[in-house]
DNA sequence: CTCTTGACCATGT
DNA sequence: AACATGGCCAAGA
């Protein structure tokens, strides 16, 4: 057993690893689920996150529906691809419909 | 240890 | 609606 020194990492790996399809979650929300309140935390552990492994993180958006331009992985096309892709509902062209996909805890 | 940056959030203008 | 500021917390240089 490894020390889990990233603990922090761990706890939002799992939680968006938990999110099911046609379903997204917010940073705010992982944040609180990991015992924190600072959404900031889990970009950051996304980011620092080895992407393309076993975190969705296309299923991660901020409070107002909104993904990261510029900063995800390949793009906001390529996350809103994957979106529609998985089911996720829109509500504008850059925005997800939180209303119809919002994750609860 | 100090300073800067950051995939956020809330409020104010 | 867009821009600016403050807050919180952790990692990188």
């Amino acid at each position: 057993m490894q020390k889990n020194k990233n603990n922090f990492f761990e706890q939002v790996y799992e939680v968006v690893r938990k999110i099911p399809e046609g379903k997204v979650m917010t940073y705010g929300q992982i944040a609180e689920k990991v015992g924190t309140k600072d959404a900031r935390k889990v970009g950051w552990a996304l980011h620092a996150n080895p992407d393309g492994s076993d975190v969705p993180c296309h299923r991660v958006v901020n409070k107002n529906g909104r993904l990261a331009p510029g900063y995800a992985f390949g793009g906001p096309d390529e996350q809103k691809n994957r979106l529609i892709t998985e089911g996720i509902p829109f509500s504008t062209k850059d925005k997800v419909d939180l209303k119809r996909c919002s994750y609860e805890i």
